[in-house]
DNA sequence: ATGAAAGCGCTAACAT
DNA sequence: ATGTTAGCGCTTTCAT
């Protein structure tokens, strides 16, 4: 039904291998030739086999990605940016979800090396149960951590600098002049939750800042919601909420302005990841965005790298995100006069030099 | 580096054929024989080579999936739903985005024939240009439509019943005593585009709202807060507007919020699609949702119905939506009190007696 | 039930 | 510059 290279050949009245190198352009062949094969591969529509090419070459042009889960929607920003810088080199993207569960993960990484890919990126799902896999895989062929990461020297890795962005935030908000703030984060079992919260406390020291603690959940909204609840539960307001990511600053303010606590007025609130949805929130949130493009280009850099010389160096490329700044921590509640966030009028005096 | 089948037949004292029935388990072999290369495969932690095997038996146990773009936020839910479909069957799922243009969609359909993939699922980005590829791949290699659609009856498609969802909302909002309406929708090159603005001119006549216009623009944020502005300016405000998908209603929302219109007091607003954001948008938004597992699990049967019978009839699959109520047609304000939307005294009192 | 042998379609030595 | 030949690792006739 579809004509191989044999067929290409027999009507150029060339060699299979001439054929081959004719389309291939791996080695010199005569013009003349060059021409009549390519005229005969055209005449015939032939498309090369590339699983015959893969068996014959032991390279399969595929690279695999392990995401942690597609949903979030920081993923699909990165597989696009992959799937982009993939094509002009004729590669093609295997993709796996890892349901944010360490088994499947693992499972995943040893369909894509019994696949024969050429090399992995994967986000792995758990600091320290994504470990083993992740340390086995990467053994075995090519692999580049990308965003997330296990505890150790492992493999390269490539990500945003969560010290950096927190860093930035925290800075924001204590020129805005805030005194005291809480985190709402996630249970440290990846690595972004992890630096992030460490991040948030050596930022809080850097800038004086007091925090009034950290509560941690997961990623979601709906977590946000529920840390909101805490937080005004407890009491007293702190001046600036920091989030871990976006989704749970946009759970907290929607809390807080369910109970009739006004965002920025009343309270700051900050949120990591820069997603869509950041802009589109009500207010929009200050955030600091993640470089996909950067990411996925500097991480292909270190795959394409390490399939060259496998034994070169571990290297960790961290990328500083870009402050965002919205309506969560500056602007104006649409049509309502600006009134202090401060609670207590003294201190607010005190602020007021520092303020914008 | 890597065990062979030859090294396990060799360690079970085997020939390779035997060895291959064995392990694969397509034929007999003894109990003993097979024992004895299950123990031989454990000790060299065989894997077996998908490349080989796959030249040899002319199938990749891969299956394409092209995606208009990744970004937008249905896909991911579908590229969940597809790859947590395809694992029991140890199938490996091939990704490409076309990046919303029908240049880049037929070459990475090429790519996948190239790469021999199984069967290949596409939503077609354009309901025109997308025709010529869709169909010629289609001829090579079994092919389902997901969600959108090329015109005209090429291959199977299954996807959501845009009209019944759109039906679904308009029968919503005039139950909640709408009288006049206006649709936000995006130009018609993709087939939802095309059908969510059909629908609505006949669920419109059905339930006797008077469609005040349709607005046309992209499936974005952006277009609808500028769609909103276009409504304002144009007065007067509809007592409902129809959007074509969950991001142009909450850019709408958030252009109304803005510049002191309440939603839902002053005007109802519907999404379509049900993604994330449409539960975190201020107000929640009411949409249909799109059953993304029903959708994979439909249109994967129907893929591996045809690469067993290639040529049985074309199937449609159009799931019904499910219609899902939130506060942008329904809710209070948070803390305010509810106030009548209906400008019009005369009709509001009129209007009473069909109202919830 | 098992083995021997012939390829799947292509590429890369090795010859010429 | 081109042809000949030998596989890549596996599956499947066809014998036995």
């Amino acid at each position: 039904l579809t004509a191989t290279l044999q067929d290409v050949a027999r009507l150029a009245g060339v060699s299979v291998a001439t054929a081959s190198r004719a389309l291939s352009g791996r080695r010199r062949v005569s013009d003349a030739v060059s021409t009549r094969v390519q005229e005969a591969a055209g005449a015939l529509g032939y498309r090369p086999n590339m699983v015959a090419s893969a068996l014959r070459r032991q390279v399969t042009d595929t690279i695999g990605l392990v995401v942690p889960q597609i949903t979030n929607p920081f993923f699909p920003a990165l597989v696009e940016s992959v799937d982009w810088e993939l094509r002009p080199m004729a590669k093609q993207l295997l993709l796996c979800d890892a349901r944010r569960d360490p088994e499947i993960e693992a499972q995943r990484l040893q369909a894509l090396i019994d696949r024969q890919v050429d090399g992995i990126m994967v986000s792995p799902c758990d600091v320290i149960k994504s470990s083993g896999a992740v340390r086995a895989t990467a053994k075995k062929v090519p692999l580049v951590q990308v965003d997330r990461r296990i505890s150790g020297e492992a493999t390269d890795w490539v990500g945003v600098d969560d010290f950096q962005g927190i860093r930035l935030l925290v800075e924001h908000a204590a020129k805005a002049g805030t005194a005291t703030s809480v985190f709402v984060g996630a249970e440290p079992k990846n690595s972004s939750a992890r630096e992030r919260l460490a991040a948030f406390s050596a930022a809080s020291d850097e800038f004086s800042i007091a925090s009034q603690g950290a509560l941690l959940g997961d990623f979601t909204a709906a977590w946000g919601a529920e840390a909101a609840r805490q937080i005004i539960a407890t009491g007293p307001l702190p001046d600036v909420v920091v989030c871990a990511n976006d989704l749970i600053a946009i759970g907290v303010m929607r809390e807080f302005l369910t109970s009739g606590i006004r965002v920025p007025d009343d309270v700051l609130v900050t949120g990591f990841d820069d997603i869509a949805s950041a802009e589109l929130s009500t207010p929009s949130l200050t955030t600091v965005r993640q470089p996909h493009g950067t990411i996925a280009r500097e991480a292909l850099r270190l795959l394409l790298e390490r399939m060259e010389h496998s034994s070169q160096a571990f290297q960790r490329i961290a990328v500083t995100p870009e402050l965002v700044i919205r309506e969560s921590t500056t602007g104006l509640t649409a049509g309502e006069p600006r009134r202090p966030w401060r609670h207590d009028a003294t201190e607010q005096a005190e602020a007021g030099s520092l303020g914008p």
